[in-house]
DNA sequence: CTCCCAATTGACCACCGGTTAATTAAAAGT
DNA sequence: ACTTTTAATTAACCGGTGGTCAATTGGGAG
């Protein structure tokens, strides 16, 4: 019935991704419609296949995204001019504000056991997993083994995983997160 | 066509939990249906909504019995003979052992965050910790804090909900939990 | 031997999902 | 002005889900 639009309405990737990137803030990857997407940009869902492959195509891109975010906020944290101690301690943190602030990308990233994204995501993982673990390894005054940096990083995300949809955003397990980073650091 | 079977054929609520359970041992609770137990079963999937109400009373039905399967693995090393500080171990371990050998359970147990099921998985869920909880204290030589035994209990849960779904059994990740059970019951 | 009723069937409902082929129209190129 | 390219729509396909329910079946009770 009704035909094409375009010129003014033109659908691009990045509108795409954007819509399917606030979608993804609310609810999880299996939740998330290729066709709710295109319901919520007014636009047939057959235009998104027009842009993107398939959804894992769609999601993987996204979650690239967010890679790159985590490993900038490390980058800041390392960048910064207080000691060491505290940097590992903000270190620390900025996983857990992250992993909670962006849940089911979080869930993507790390929790995600999946055939469809995860070769490629596995891959974007470990190399996210080097950043962090070496920056644990530097600022740590005595140097930790892979093995302890390894046990850290599964204490944090433990955390996240487990307070991850219980609490909307880092805020609400702030404290939480503060005394379980002091029982961290307490064992190195 | 094919008539009805009784008499030696009976379907059993049973019967239904334990194929439920078997498909359960595979994939997680989104994937396993209604449908496909039926058909493992050899029956109709509306024969099965005469036995359970519906998809989450069977499988609450279920998570219940690995709740008491799991508070049954803390109550046996606590009876056992050995010191506090091995028992200790042994439950760090034992825990470990259930959540990757009981994946998909643990998963409902732990990390579902969902509507339908939560409400009395959340309950359950709780008092399996409180035991958890009470155990771990009394164990200890210096008598830990509750914060402490909270995040004790976060990095174990994060060695599993990491693990999992990476690795089929425990066996696959014993060494690594080895090493961040000691991590855990490091300086205390 | 018949009748009852628990147990079972299978069709049906109303959704959801991803994907694709055919078609249309706007915009760009000539 | 015309063709070509390109982006979008449409509608259908295929397969899945949980859930309901009238009809049926057959074992066991009387």
């Amino acid at each position: 019935m009704s035909p094409r639009k375009r010129a003014s309405e033109e659908l691009t990737k990045e509108m795409i991704i954007k819509e399917a990137r606030s979608q993804f803030e609310k609810t999880d990857f299996q939740t998330v419609s290729m066709r709710n997407i295109a319901k919520n940009l007014g636009c047939s869902h057959g235009a998104i296949y027009y842009h993107f492959k398939n959804k894992a195509d769609l999601f993987y891109t996204i979650i690239e995204q967010y890679f790159s975010k985590l490993n900038l906020l490390i980058d800041e944290v390392v960048e910064g001019s207080e000691a060491d101690e505290n940097k590992l301690q903000q270190v620390f943190f900025k996983f857990i504000e992250f992993g909670l602030n962006h849940q089911s990308q979080y869930e993507l990233m790390f929790m995600l056991r999946n055939k469809e994204v995860d070769a490629l995501a596995q891959k974007a993982a470990n190399e996210s997993y080097q950043k962090f673990a070496n920056t644990v390894h530097s600022l740590s005054a005595q140097k930790l083994s892979v093995a302890e940096v390894w046990s850290i990083f599964l204490a944090l995300h433990g955390f996240v995983s487990y307070y991850r949809g219980f609490v909307d955003r880092f805020e609400d397990a702030k404290a939480a997160a503060e005394v379980h980073v002091n029982f961290i650091l307490k064992k190195m």
